[in-house]
DNA sequence: GTCTATAGCATGATAGAC
DNA sequence: GTCTATCATGCTATAGAC
């Protein structure tokens, strides 16, 4: 996941990057434009001057990271898809393709990728909704890929049903990443989101049986 | 789920409600104590009256709700395993105990129990973490139940996998909660979490899968 | 493009009459 | 217990010097 092309002037890149981690760490609307400036040693003008408010500054804090991350999503189906060469590509590769890049930009750790994600989870979960509908129209592509390679997988699966438990599929994603402190806590420090291809593997195993789940429907009421 | 007890001031009452409704809808910093006394058709002082700021006015709205919840919880989970006789609880039926009482507590609908669960998901994603504590105190019999119940349920799962494992399931019923309209809006509007036998048992048939994966850990790098 | 200064407003909390 | 009035503070956004 590479970031804007752009050669980003320097206050507007320390901008973004302060605005990411602050808006993750303390929320939004708890997040005061000169708290932003003021670490990012920028001047509080400057984020009025090269965003044009603090609604459009959140808006470029998500899409900066929301877009290519969903490129490289897709990305790598694609590449399955390939691979598989007709076939329908297995849900365990299904399931890589979708939690892969989140999970490496958490772990890869480099600056704000670890908030990035957090800002995610805070965005469906808190209201406001000036994003919800850039999230749907971010999304839109990758939800309907995955829904389709996903139904090719698992065809014996209504269409309904997939959308289920794809929704439950990112539900784990997100509460393991955006929470990670979570489950740290309740097992008393022994379960760590460190690892990336450990984190990888245990959500890869636990959707998959999931998805895989009463293959004729619908068993116990 | 019942509420206190006690015969609640009625504008104690309404302020509490309103409260519920505006910071699931709004967030906690987004919303002004005017907003929610105007709403609540109480006086502004009322709320530093009743509670003393706003910091705790949040915390009384979450205890309010949660105590009752958990509990709930803890009761369905031992009268199974009263009624299992020394057997290790069916993985379907603690996954029940575990979802039921939210499913039901947003279902029921009267007033704000739909509220309360975006709220949670809020606490968890918002970090603020005055909160934070009280939710570690007030989850951690619920969580260490919980635990030990699976873990007789499924012996051949390390403890720590345990509680991955109830971490991914707790993602799988916030997510499928807090945030039901993107499930709505991702697929046009064909699934909803209206039905709640419906709903339970989708996510319990997808969990209980995902618990039992891999019996012998691990197949899959 | 960057900075300072400030306008204009909303907020949380309090003091004191009733 | 309820209400009004008010304080002090913090905020976003803008105007204008450099």
């Amino acid at each position: 996941v590479s970031l804007a092309p752009d050669p980003l002037h320097h206050t507007k890149r320390a901008i973004l990057d302060t605005a990411e981690r602050l808006f993750a760490t303390h929320g939004f609307k708890a997040t005061s434009l000169r708290a932003i400036t003021s670490e990012a040693e920028a001047n509080l003008g400057a984020v009025n001057y090269h965003f044009s408010s603090k609604d459009a500054l959140i808006l470029a804090v998500l899409r900066r990271r929301m877009t290519p991350l969903n490129q490289e999503r897709i990305e790598i189906l694609t590449r399955f898809e390939q691979e598989a060469d007709g076939q329908p590509v297995a849900v365990e590769k299904i399931l890589e393709a979708l939690f892969r890049p989140p999970v490496e930009l958490v772990a890869r750790g480099n600056k704000g990728g670890r908030y990035f994600v957090r800002l995610i989870g805070q965005c469906l979960a808190e209201p406001g909704a000036y994003l919800q509908p850039l999230i749907q129209e971010e999304f839109a592509e990758k939800n309907q890929k995955f829904h389709a390679a996903m139904h090719r997988a698992l065809p014996y699966l209504s269409s309904e049903e997939v959308h289920w438990r794809l929704h439950f599929a990112i539900g784990v994603f997100l509460h393991t990443i955006a929470n990670a402190d979570v489950l740290e806590l309740s097992s008393a420090g022994r379960c760590r989101v460190t690892s990336v291809e450990g984190t990888l593997r245990r959500m890869i195993t636990f959707c998959a049986a999931g998805f895989r789940a009463g293959e004729q429907q619908g068993t116990q009421s």
